[in-house]
DNA sequence: CGTCAGGTCTCTA
DNA sequence: TAGAGACCTGAC
């Protein structure tokens, strides 16, 4: 069924649209820029745009948006293009997979700016989910462009990596990025020296990406693979964090098993929708808790 | 007050 | 080459 996009009033309206539950999109750890609003709708920026989403009913509403962005930005960013009722098909003949895609039936992988991502995820490294968000938007309001002000709050862009690579270690710990202060630093100045290196590493395969992006210091493989997935359109990628590893004991492997035997099994499992997979496990071992009780 | 969080780095054997 | 410790920060 094909998407029927109208604009009015600043505001871009889907039909008929599968698959695409905000929750589900921006509460399953992939982006740390949107926030719940009082009526359930989420505020988030993005490529230096600030847009409210809203479902209504069977609709989906772009706020403060127009054609042209939805077109140029949004498309792409809500991975609209792919079909997630075949990928869903295809992961729920597992039948662990086909009680977490319940969950989180709504979810997308988003196509998100590489360089914000990589920033992102050095930042989530053995943190918390609101100080990582606290960190990006502190950053974001000291060293990004200010954008307009909406929904009673000012906008910023995340800042580019030539204006970071200009700051000291200090600078940068203000922003309570804490020891992450230095691994921030060191790359933003090798990619303002290569602005090209992201997307060159975009272009590569899975396991090559995999190999650069580890080259960053405070990228390791997960991180590595949170890059891949959420903004090098690898969907073969899944990333293995505290909840992962524990839905993963919890339904398919033994415990104690190592990281990177966790990643072959998931590699053998899922293949090229590994990275699906794992958004819907994750979702779904932290909604339910799975394993927490467990060291 | 300790503990610990969506890991990674560093230092040892 | 694998395994322990340390690590900013702030919420409990």
């Amino acid at each position: 069924m094909k998407l029927k996009i109208t604009e009015e009033n600043n505001s871009v309206i889907i039909e008929n649209i599968k698959d695409f539950v905000p929750k589900h999109i921006f509460d399953c750890g992939q982006c740390f820029r949107w926030n719940e609003e009082e009526d359930g709708s989420y505020t988030g920026t993005a490529y230096k745009k600030t847009i409210n989403v809203k479902k209504e009913g069977e609709k989906i509403i772009l706020f403060n948006t127009n054609i042209d962005d939805f077109k140029n930005i949004w498309y792409d960013y809500f991975d609209l293009k792919k079909d997630y009722t075949n990928i869903k098909n295809e992961l729920s003949k597992d039948n662990v997979l086909e009680g977490a895609i319940k969950f989180g039936q709504g979810i997308r992988i988003l196509n998100q700016d590489e360089w914000e991502i990589l920033i992102s995820f050095i930042i989530s490294a053995n943190n918390r989910i609101p100080m990582i968000k606290r960190a990006i938007e502190k950053l974001s309001e000291k060293y990004g462009v200010f954008l307009e002000e909406y929904r009673g709050k000012k906008r910023y862009s995340f800042p580019t990596a030539g204006t970071l690579s200009k700051l000291s270690e200090e600078e940068i710990r203000t922003c309570s990025t804490g020891f992450r202060a230095k691994y921030i630093l060191s790359a933003s100045k090798i990619v303002s020296e290569n602005e090209k290196l992201l997307y060159d590493i975009k272009n590569l395969c899975l396991k090559d990406a995999r190999e650069e992006l580890i080259k960053f210091s405070g990228v390791g493989p997960k991180v590595a693979d949170c890059i891949m997935l959420f903004s090098m359109n690898k969907s073969g990628a899944f990333p293995i964090d505290v909840w992962v590893k524990r839905v993963m004991e919890h339904f398919y492997v033994s415990e104690g098993i190592k990281l990177n035997e966790i990643q072959n099994y998931a590699a053998d499992k899922f293949g090229d929708l590994a990275g699906y997979a794992q958004q819907y496990l994750f979702y779904y071992a932290r909604e339910l808790g799975i394993g927490r009780n467990k060291k």
